[in-house]
DNA sequence: AATAATTTTTAGCTTTGCCTAAAATAAAAA
DNA sequence: TTTTTATTTTAGGCAAAGCTAAAAATTATT
């Protein structure tokens, strides 16, 4: 397997995060980027030349099932690195993004490997996020919207969309870590916000921190 | 502190290596980099800029105190990341080296700090080399090699020079680690190869093997 | 001290990866 | 179906980091 830039890495991860499989637009591409999309271009028509990509002018870049095996290799990596990150080295988890983003680089599958092994074959991630395996196969994306469930039900969260430092930082004053569990209390027909109660209390989140936050019946 | 390309951390660390803090010839450097003299010249012309080396045209290149500074940041990091690679991974002490050449170029102090932590605050790599401490002081550069003992003397193997992988699949066949002690029976007058003893026999070591082997008297 | 050999620098080119500004194409509105 | 707007590509530049070949400076040898 041949080696690729950091940067060549990161046009394939973005283009499996915007589009998985399916096109994506150069705008969407270099908004996530944060490239021009002059420079987008180039990038995609390099990458296309290795076929990573299938470029179609004026239309969209998609991934070839190369391209597909390399972003999900790199995914498998960051994953990977942010639960060492948060298990072994005690980072909080609204602090191992940035760190993993230079550490999916490391090229070694070796490494990999033995990591795997060193974190316990885990599936997910510490944000909940499912680890894509040595072949590819993607462990079940868990959970659905806390506001998806009806009031009565017990609930355990299993997933937080990273939807930013702020929404951590409440996470974090609100004490919800992944784990936990509650029981729905209330579903506001107004809002939509939910009223979810533990052992230490209730208390009532916003439809915006809900919509985030993703649990199982249980 | 701003922020280096591999590059540049490269070269640092090749200065280091070379000449310390001592001026080093463009083409030692250049030798040790891999590249041709005139990139060499470019490079550290741009390094010069930074205030990362001094450069005097014709006579050689040097670190400046932020140079140095920089060079033992990386080898601390450079170092910690192969004891993490053996100690907790498994990996063996020959396989590591590349590896570490790549993860040294990661920044972040946070990191730094936690994996320093993690690993139990090592003085030593798994080379028996000095780890800089966060401050830039060096531990102790350990033994002397095995050549210097004299006859009778009971020795334990604290360090090995990175003399290839060669010398390693040697000292590998020959159950040589860190750690072993052994007596030293005697000591050629012909080829200077030196006779170890130990609980399960005794063997002869070359000259060569013996040069690249430090002990310590114990 | 003069010449020969070695080392270093300069000059000119290449690729990656990014930029701005202008031209071309596609999509939306009139 | 034109015309206007938005998106994408092309064209032309720039910096980092490498290369080769030629010129200049240093070091070694007569
Ligand atoms: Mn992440
Ligand atoms: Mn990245
Ligand atoms: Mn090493
Ligand atoms: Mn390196």
């Amino acid at each position: 397997m041949k080696t690729h830039t950091e940067s060549e890495e990161n046009y394939i991860k973005a283009l499996y995060h915007l589009g998985g499989e399916q096109p994506v637009s150069n705008g969407d591409l270099a908004q996530r980027i944060g490239a021009k999309g002059s420079s987008v271009t180039q990038a995609v028509k390099r990458l296309g030349q290795k076929d990573l990509v299938n470029v179609v002018p004026y239309k969209g870049v998609q991934l070839t099932p190369q391209g597909i095996r390399l972003a999900k290799s790199i995914l498998r990596k960051h994953r990977l690195w942010e639960t060492f990150l948060v298990d072994k080295l005690g980072f909080g988890w609204d602090e191992v993004h940035p760190l993993a983003e230079q550490l999916e680089h490391i090229q070694s599958e070796e490494l990999v490997d033995r990591m795997f092994q060193f974190l316990g074959s885990p599936k997910h991630d510490p944000h909940g996020d499912p680890i894509p395996e040595r072949d590819g196969q993607m462990p079940p994306v868990l959970g659905q919207p806390i506001g998806a469930f009806t009031a009565g039900v017990e609930i355990r969260i299993v997933r937080v969309e990273d939807a930013g430092s702020e929404f951590f930082d409440q996470l974090d004053t609100m004490n919800i870590n992944l784990g936990n569990t509650y029981k729905i209390r209330a579903i506001s027909a107004f809002d939509s916000s939910v009223e979810l109660g533990s052992s230490t209390g209730s208390f009532w989140l916003s439809q915006s921190m809900c919509a985030n936050i993703y649990a199982i019946q249980s």
